[in-house]
DNA sequence: TTAGCATAGCGTACGGCGTACGCATCGCGT
DNA sequence: ACGCGATGCGTACGCCGTACGCTATGCTAA
């Protein structure tokens, strides 16, 4: 195999395949965990194979396991790291504008990552990142003057509502992405599937369908999260005056 | 191929395979997306493949692609069926009565089908079910004086509420039935994973991540869900008197 | 300097997946 | 009796995740 099995002009005629003599840094977790992400931004979820991350990273698939449990482990991580990006609002905020404020950096995030953001509506994925948004959250909460038990269900509440909101606004956008739709070709597509339903059935559902698919800015998650921080506040006034 | 191509003897040594003279009822999409919600409940996400649906159904896994267009839309399918089970309450109740019974029954059909449930995390899937159940909510939300924008944002807030909540319920049970662990192992292996992570670093995580983590009954969910009706409730006695 | 060895990278292969394609079978209208 | 559309299915293709074991590399001890 080696070319001086060959007879000299023929290691001649085709290029010495140039044994690779780029550095090429090492694989390591945060490299193969940048590079998962970036693409699940450029090609989606079911563009993200193991063979397709090892390309990006010039290796092969199964060195990755090398670094990563499974394929699990490695969706785990990234959700994870997704969640590094969110920037804790400075001190001194009231708790109210604290966690509004978070809530607001958790969806941008989440936004500017649809694929990943998906991803994370499907793994329970717990790492560093998650638990220190998690801890700013639920220490605020605490210095507010929430319970332990209530600091604990109102986090969670702020949470699952800002995930589950997402999930509502990301999951078009994606299906968009995945089937290779235009905005237009896929609001025609939805426009002819719901005119297929029995509309007439349900007459608000024909009045309001097109504005609960259309939120494209964040009006009705600011509606849903303002009136829910009220709620709180009531509650958290009434179980220090009482 | 026939048996009368066989010398005689020779079909006498193997059993006729029985032309399976069952009456055998026709493939329909019902059918088929009751077999696909059996197959979820009991094999997980990963346990639904065409193969496996197929088999449930005594038939080959080409076939079911007569009734549906591909695998997405099955599960479109069935997580629509999925909202048919969600009942809807009794006339004459107060407007935040009737819709705190809806997102209660929503999370009750959605935990007794977490995968299904999970699913629905994943996927935008509008059918009729889907749509009788808004229908509802938004016309209750109408009568009770919401504006028209409101009472989508109020509505879609309460959907991405409960949705939120119960992927953050149900998660976690998912993995442990896709892994095949007890619950015990799981939270066995939850604490160690935990204790490896920095904690010393998130004090008030370390106190209440088990908390968390442990939701097992609806308190927590009711406590947001009432603190997000009050908001609402405000807001919509603003508009009202306004 | 060299021998030995742990470690990172990778080539091959296996079983399972979604599903395109074309043939077999069956029930019904003529 | 006879076509003919609708339904079921066998085969096959190109992906997927990943187990296994070889090779190349660089460090450590002699």
């Amino acid at each position: 195999m080696s070319p001086a099995e060959h007879p000299p002009f023929l290691g001649a005629w085709t290029d010495t395949p140039e044994p690779d003599t780029s550095p090429r840094e090492p694989l390591t977790r945060p490299r193969i965990v940048a590079a998962a992400m970036k693409v699940l931004d450029r090609h989606g979820i079911d563009g993200l194979s193991m063979r397709t991350l090892a390309e990006e990273l010039h290796t092969a698939a199964t060195s990755l396991y090398r670094h990563v449990h499974n394929k699990g482990e490695l969706l785990d991580l990234t959700v994870d790291a997704l969640m590094a990006e969110v920037q804790l609002p400075p001190d001194g905020l009231e708790w109210r504008a604290s966690i509004r404020a978070v809530s607001m950096n958790l969806r941008a995030v989440l936004m500017s990552h649809r694929n990943a953001a998906v991803l994370r509506g499907t793994r329970l994925a717990i790492g560093p990142n998650t638990l220190r948004v998690m801890e700013y959250v639920c220490s605020r909460l605490l210095a507010a003057g929430f319970s332990e038990d209530d600091a604990g269900a109102a986090g969670a509440t702020v949470f699952n509502y800002t995930i589950g909101c997402v999930l509502g606004e990301v999951l078009p956008a994606a299906e968009i992405e995945a089937s290779g739709y235009t905005w237009e070709q896929f609001e025609a597509e939805m426009r002819t599937r719901v005119a297929a339903l029995p509309m007439d059935r349900y007459p608000v559902m024909r009045r309001m369908f097109p504005m609960l698919l259309g939120h494209h800015h964040s009006a009705p998650f600011e509606y849903g999260l303002d009136a829910l921080l009220d709620g709180l506040e009531l509650r958290r006034a009434a179980a220090a005056g009482g």
